[in-house]
DNA sequence: CAGTGGTCTAGACCACTGG
DNA sequence: CAGTGGTCTAGACCACTGC
């Protein structure tokens, strides 16, 4: 069976892109087959030809839509599923990842209490406290990679588990992505926040990059989490992003660390 | 060609010790035959018959050693690699991880400075504060896996970048693993920690976990960070594991975040 | 039972490294 | 040039799911 793509199909762009510049070739930038169809398969999810939860066609299929051997389909969704963007269960499909499975809720909000595990303090109490539209000033715009002025929507919100306020967070959100959405929304939403942005506004989140320092308590936040003024909180600033590396979300989080703690994995 | 492993042999020890105890065989333990080669290559990392450093057989050499088809060698040793415990080079062959390996340096030291990349900064100074023989108490014991008063060896030690102190750190090893550990070592050693435990002590670190807190400044903490009393500071807490999930190094680190932070990737 | 993902094999060929 | 890891294929069979 010959392939319809090109093995060096992304080489040859390269190529003749450097050529054109007059570059001399610096690396053939060989991609292999398996790498083209995750890029393909990749494309689709962006397009949302499957959305989250939806499972996508078998490899079977796919061998046959992209005219290649079930193995090469296999090696490009074993990457997918690694990036965990894909999720295989066996007997039954390959599904879109979601943040609406129980399991995956715990792998972006590393804030665990100190006795007991991850999820065993129930849900946690949502509180919004503001919620306006506001123009991006430099710092906010740059790390949405929007122009300084641009709107935004600006949430602050409490978290609280039993009963005591933990993590206060400011989240900004490019206006023009997130056209429609309210506090009520907001409020009334069961589940990951990042859930009700896919199903709403079709945002799928899928890596975040944070920043962690140790800052004290000022500017009312004391207040809203129920501490002395000065008292050390973790702050942690994140930016999410979508399918193809697009910053969706700034949010700064300031956690009080005297029951919890933040757990990080190193490997 | 006839596998010399039974693919069964790891679910049948599991069946027939759920028999030994009356249970009714709860699962049946499938385990496929490339994870069983994965055991045998990481039975052989731990005996050390490859060093950290030096390149293991390579994948048709495996295959015929254990009977099996290059691909089922070749899903172990991927498998490996993606745990950091291999590293793969494409012409030359595959080599036991190691510390001393410049791209592995920031795997384990997440701080990094708000300005310039990573490793901007040089070699960190590292001034060896105390190391003296201690009894473990019980927390430290728990965290090592040992026993209320087994001896351990205690190194306090300060990490200055560009002649800022900036991380203060507390160690505590078994004594009996680290046996013959001196000062001078530590000091004149070039390189990762981690990586004079490998040379010195074929203690190689694997994984570890890390619990994060923000904590005012006391017991004398500032002084040797040169910040103000009370001044909140990161806290590290890291438990390193070796290959065998054996807890072999406590450490605690009090970290300033004035110029660097902690910077964690989620995906 | 059919359909899915998961394992295993055998062989061909490619890309990269170093002598 | 030989030796290594990397890719791709084709086919057989296994484990799991749900009808």
């Amino acid at each position: 069976m010959r392939p319809a793509l090109s093995i060096h199909s992304e080489a040859a762009v390269l190529a003749s892109s450097a050529g054109a510049l007059g570059g001399n070739s610096p690396t053939p930038a060989f991609s292999p087959l398996y790498q083209q169809i995750k890029g393909l398969i990749l494309q689709s999810l962006r397009e949302t030809e499957w959305r989250p939860g939806e499972a996508i066609p078998s490899e079977m299929e796919l061998a046959a839509r992209f005219k290649v051997s079930q193995g090469t389909v296999r090696k490009a969704i074993d990457e997918l599923a690694a990036e965990n963007l894909l999720v295989r269960r066996q007997g039954k499909g390959t599904f879109v990842a979601t943040h609406a499975e129980q399991n995956v809720q715990f792998r972006f909000l590393k804030l665990v209490p100190d006795r007991g595990a991850p999820g065993s303090e129930g849900r946690a109490q949502r509180d919004i406290i503001e919620f306006k539209r506001v123009r991006a000033n430099a710092d906010i715009a740059r790390a949405l990679a929007l122009r300084t002025g641009d709107a935004t929507l600006q949430i602050r919100r409490v978290l609280s588990f039993g009963g005591t306020p933990t993590i206060l967070e400011d989240i900004w959100l490019p206006a023009v992505a997130f056209k429609g959405l309210t506090v009520e929304q907001l409020a009334s939403f069961q589940g990951p926040t990042y859930a009700l942005f896919e199903t709403q506004f079709n945002v799928r989140m899928v890596r975040a990059e944070e920043k962690i320092r140790a800052e004290p308590a000022t500017n009312g936040h004391e207040k809203l989490l129920k501490v002395e003024l000065m008292t050390p909180l973790l702050s942690v600033e994140r930016i999410a992003y979508t399918y193809k590396d697009v910053p969706m979300e700034l949010r700064r989080g300031y956690y009080r660390t005297d029951t919890h703690h933040y757990q990080n994995n190193l490997s």
